[in-house]
DNA sequence: CGTACCTTTGACTCGTGTCAACAATGGTGG
DNA sequence: CCACCATTGTTGACACGAGTCAAAGGTACG
């Protein structure tokens, strides 16, 4: 609970859990918004952007089907996406950490496919789409930074896919605390040693995998010393081993 | 080959392998640009779209880590996109048909993440994407369309993640067949008789799956009598029946 | 403090991969 | 035009990784 749930100190106007703290005085805007906008555009865009009360674990973001108003940046927590199969199960299609941005995939059928379900206590940033595509007219660089925000999230999706595709269990969940791993390190964060927001049955879910296989897979790493795994705690003891498990590809394979 | 190499008969101006026809007469453009664009607009986009040679099969429209210059649209023939793994294998991360557009994944990074390579014959419209930027400042439609563009590309990836992550080598192959029908019927073509612009280790791969095992499914849909399969010639005899085998999905799971 | 949920572990099963042999196809050069 | 060879696809026998089923802790929350 460490990052998500501390208070907020001294310096109120900079605490990333602070609803009325600007984009330009946010700590995680290096990540969201990494783009040189002049002071005063970025007031522009701090303007339309609305923060509302913390959702709450298993609250919903958006739902699949309903209409498409937004984009969403985290501000603090997490959030995981999850399509609908046809059959109603669900299938998570990615973790959306602190600085992250998601909502996007509802621009092309103007409604979400995809619902937002927050994992932990989270606080959102909505930015209303139909206004930043208007400011994105009037700002090249803002245009600029969406179309590499949406990029990112398409080679993010097909990493997934090659990596659902063309690896063990083991491979999987390696390259999965490896991400999370670099992620916090981006947000200054420890790499080693940190908590997972999400559930075996969400890792589970996201890798293809159940359950008892994540369980077993977690069980096998601590064998091997590369983690010690205290529930949802994670401390990577074997950063190497750990990037030698990942990258170890299958032999073969067409 | 019945559409790819189809000589261009009578209206020369509007048949598709023709390097001289404008997006306005493309006979594409319902798929391509489904905006409405002013006529002078669309001149403009003209403007800036350069139609090279054909590409012959085999031959890459560009490759991982190439410097990010353009997006590009098929006009004719097939474009496979592939990721190279860590260890330099293949992972085909999509098809593209006529009238679809390839190369977005390079804007996030300034370089290409994949490979585009073509499975046949295939005329391609090339978009210089700095010039596309500034023009979709200027046309508000075209930076929507834009987006929506690449939405769409995430939707259909996170489609490819949940079929991977949950589905079986039947059910995996029923979809591509039907995506695949799907996709020719809205070129107005058979949805139901078709050429597989693909191998059998292209779609394995794209799959997730040996070529045996995509040879084995194909084998008992046959004896089945969901599909006649001549090579690549697809014939699909029982619509409602594969549709029925996509659609099953596993009971359980997370 | 009890109940519901999550996680772990074991025993067994099954789908898909692996290995191997062979058939069919297509392109090339004699 | 045909023979040759490389490539691609098909089929079978077997193995193995991950799923399934089941049971027993642990943990959190009311």
């Amino acid at each position: 609970m460490s990052d998500t749930n501390a208070t907020c100190a001294k310096p109120v106007q900079r605490c990333h859990h602070n609803p009325l703290v600007s984009c330009g005085d946010c700590r995680l805007n290096a990540i969201c918004l990494p783009i040189s906008l002049h002071v005063e555009d970025i007031d522009k865009l701090d303007q339309i952007i609305q923060r509302g009360r913390p959702l709450q674990k298993g609250e919903y973001l958006y739902r699949s089907n309903d209409q498409f108003t937004s984009v969403f940046a985290v501000r603090s927590g997490t959030i995981k996406a999850v399509n609908i199969t046809n059959d109603g199960e669900e299938q998570v299609t990615g973790f959306y950490l602190p600085g992250e941005i998601l909502g996007m995939d509802g621009i092309a059928q103007n409604h979400y496919t995809n619902s937002a379900i927050a994992l932990e206590t989270s606080a959102i940033c909505e930015i209303p789409f139909s206004r930043l595509e208007e400011l994105s007219l009037r700002l090249p660089s803002l245009q600029r930074h969406f179309f590499q925000l949406m990029s990112k999230e398409i080679t993010a999706d097909q990493q997934l896919i090659t990596l659902l595709s063309k690896n063990s269990a083991d491979e999987r969940i390696a390259a999965l605390l490896l991400s999370i791993s670099a992620r916090n390190q981006n947000r200054h964060l420890s790499a080693t040693s940190f908590r997972l927001p999400m559930s075996r049955s969400d890792i589970g879910n996201y890798l293809g995998l159940t359950i008892e296989t994540v369980s077993r897979v977690f069980s096998r790493f601590q064998k091997k010393e590369l983690l010690a795994v205290d529930k949802k705690e994670i401390n990577i003891l074997d950063m190497d081993g750990l990037k030698n498990v990942a990258q170890a590809q299958p032999a073969s394979r067409s």
